[in-house]
DNA sequence: CGGCATCCGTGACGATACTG
DNA sequence: CAGTATCGTCACGGATGCCG
């Protein structure tokens, strides 16, 4: 785990900073927090990075136990990078960084990039937090787009594009996005489904 | 907020790492979070940093609202830089980093810079996840030095160098700076004070 | 002496082009 | 599609100088 630049400090802070604070690392964690990614699909979905520095930090990323790289099965045989358990458990620092950042999203910028994935980790720490809310699939469907949110006892997650077969859809009108800075949106929000987690939703 | 350099994305995370993902920033907010310090004994307390670098993280954090600039009352006047309420709100992250950095702590290199209030963060978060433990100081012991942690209503806090009025004293055997990835170390442990404070950390 | 500012060498970063 | 190669630029780290 020895970077190439450490901060050679006996601290738990600086080692994780040795490991996930060079720059774009723990955005490439926040796209594989949605689940296994193609090289391409990385780089669509991080605008900004260069091919060089992607490639650079996914090995990286490899060699100290974030991710793995695997190849897809014969129809379509791509490789895809996928977070290892040891990954996983920096949801928790994405968490508390999407917390700590989500009040700076009120004053958007013309130059901003959109993807409608990167509100679903601010949106799921605060369904998880919400009282007796039961586990279930959320499917979340922006202006920008849609994911879904599982939320399970192993934890919640979140995957880009619709579910398969949601326990609940949230439909946000458009413009929606600027205003759910780590809250649910009240207004304008339409809960389709039956089961106890669409009621959760809806009394929420 | 605008940085020199902007991930240019309307997600949480990015804006988060836009102000505070720069290298050497966080570090300087776990230094802060002991209390105000002036600019020596931040870059005495933070080996490795160059003057500049400092100087001009320490510009960009005060321009950010992360820290504000006081001057010391007249019998030694100096300057010392102090956290806002919104650079205090990074405990949180800082939290969730020590967590997950405390891993890397079992394998000590021999460039390891060693600081004792460096363990204050795991082991704050440590006991205030203890349940049913009171409101307090305590005071800890090491052999490089001691730092003081208060548990309050407020959230925890501490601050380097012994407590003026402590309820109890955690005193720990020379080398345990090693052991306590996040822990409470029970080997060797002393536990001085009279207390319902001192008898919660006897009982743990 | 504390608190920076300046200069400089090295390396990381970003954009584009190119290849298997 | 999945990267590698090349190159200009800028950030970083170390040393030194300045100024109260």
């Amino acid at each position: 785990m020895m970077p190439r630049r450490s901060y050679d400090q006996y601290c738990a802070v600086a080692r994780a900073l040795d490991t996930v604070g060079e720059r774009w690392t723990l955005l490439i964690v926040r796209e594989l927090l949605a689940g296994p990614r193609r090289y391409t699909d990385l780089h669509a979905d991080l605008p900004g990075v260069s091919t060089d520095v992607l490639a650079s930090r996914l090995k990286e990323m490899e060699r100290d136990g974030l991710v793995t790289r695997r190849r897809l099965a014969p129809p379509g045989a791509a490789y895809v990078y996928e977070l290892t358990r040891r990954g996983r458990e920096l949801f928790a620092v994405l968490g508390a960084l999407a917390e700590w950042g989500a009040e700076e999203l009120r004053d958007p910028r013309p130059t901003d990039a959109v993807r409608a994935h990167w509100a679903a980790l601010p949106l799921m720490r605060h369904l998880a937090a919400l009282p007796g809310v039961p586990s279930g699939v959320v499917e979340v469907r922006l202006d920008e787009g849609a994911f879904h949110i599982e939320l399970g006892d192993g934890g919640p997650s979140y995957a880009d594009g619709p579910a398969e077969r949601p326990d609940a859809v949230l439909a946000l009108p458009p413009g929606a996005l600027h205003d759910l800075g780590g809250t649910l949106p009240a207004d304008g929000a339409k809960v389709t489904g039956d089961g106890p987690l669409a009621d959760a939703l809806r009394g929420a």
